[in-house]
DNA sequence: GGTCATAATGAACACTGTTCAATATAATGG
DNA sequence: CCATTATATTGAACAGTGTTCATTATGACC
């Protein structure tokens, strides 16, 4: 244990000291009412200091939220494999919007703000993301859902559960149905959706897809 | 044509000039980056005559983004209705996401940032939603669609379609299948899940809604 | 033309994120 | 133990932000 390891372990203390105290604050102040000079005011050091452990606001902020990410992954994985890949996948789905629910600021900052611009290119998706690929990949070959391309129908399954948690985070003065019926009904309806891709009821909800584009 | 008249109408022509000028600026540069003095610069008047005609920078920018909306509304209602209801449901929906898209600003403004908190109680779903809300009700009115709960099923919809338009506008570096499939296969998705709520391919997959649950 | 309500101004206030020369602290070599 | 050197910290300063308000200019009326 030679000296400068035990500088290196002060620095990585002041680290993490700086990225809790964010994260406290982030979570209930949210991106914007949180400032790195309040913030070091709070861990009573100069606000030049937040500085030396983060190049700026945002890496800061993009720290915080990785590591709130990261729980979410556990927390996908940590979902018990009943046997039914189907029900799998919608407990999955539902744990994604709880999630966002539950960390309402950090969700805004992965997937509702304009991104950081980290300058990596190209755009590498969330492993989380994977786990809900790999939830349809499952339920497709266990024959429980139609042979499909895999890439658009997670995007498509991502889009809706994405879209009722950015909005309960967003309007939550909205006129919503009572939430838990909500949830249930958006994955019901997504799962359904994905189930027979092009069939409806009548004959004239049938249509090729390219037809349902209006003339702009 | 008195002359306390000629003054108002000067004072309505400012505003409105104030009103383009901050929606050109707000479409290409969002909400962050409009400045309120920059603004006034470009208007060559000082920044406090903006607060003559605006209570704030959250005033003038709802503004800005009512007269857009106000826009997909006739948008909406241009549609044609060529008999079949559930086709020009979906041609709604594709307006709704294409008009997202081309205004990502005014969007982003509308429903992914925190309300600007007007204060009025309770919160007013915009006319637009209604739209949606009739193009379900003639489906099912026509035997088209099966009777359901209207609010939440619209509800649903709404999150699909948003979730994909926010998502494209907040992470256009995500490697997104080709769009126009993207669109219409999540119409396609929301629209068949709606048409048989519940059933889906397999036994195993046929659950009470409450039972998707996670434990948490 | 003088009076008076209204409109416009722009300096000032209280903030923000960020930088950087100066200072303090800790580790090393003599 | 002290002088030197490397690193860590500081806080004033910079350039910006939205917003307010006493002061000044302007157009309308008698």
């Amino acid at each position: 244990m030679t000296s400068p390891s035990r500088r290196n372990q002060q620095r990585l203390h002041l680290r993490r000291a700086i990225l809790e105290a964010a994260s406290r604050a982030f979570a209930d102040k949210g991106y914007e009412q949180l400032s790195m000079r309040k913030l070091a005011a709070e861990l009573e050091c100069s606000p030049g200091t937040l500085y030396l452990y983060f190049r700026d606001k945002d890496e800061l902020l993009r720290g915080v939220v990785e590591e709130s990410f990261a729980d979410l992954l556990k927390t996908l994985r940590a979902i018990p494999d009943e046997g039914d890949p189907v029900r799998h996948l919608k407990m999955k789905l539902r744990a994604y919007i709880e999630f966002g629910l539950r960390n309402p600021n950090h969700y805004q900052c992965a997937f509702m703000l304009p991104p950081p611009d980290t300058g990596e290119r190209p755009y590498k998706p969330h492993p989380a993301f994977d786990e809900l690929v790999q939830g349809l990949r499952t339920c497709v070959e266990a024959g429980l859902l139609p042979e499909m391309d895999l890439e658009m129908t997670s995007q498509v399954i991502w889009s809706c559960i994405h879209g009722l948690t950015a909005l309960l985070i967003a309007r939550p003065a909205f006129p919503w149905v009572v939430q838990d019926n909500l949830i249930d009904g958006l994955i019901e309806t997504a799962t359904a959706g994905i189930a027979r891709p092009a069939a409806t009821q009548t004959e004239g909800a049938r249509h090729g897809i390219s037809r349902t584009r209006a003339r702009t």
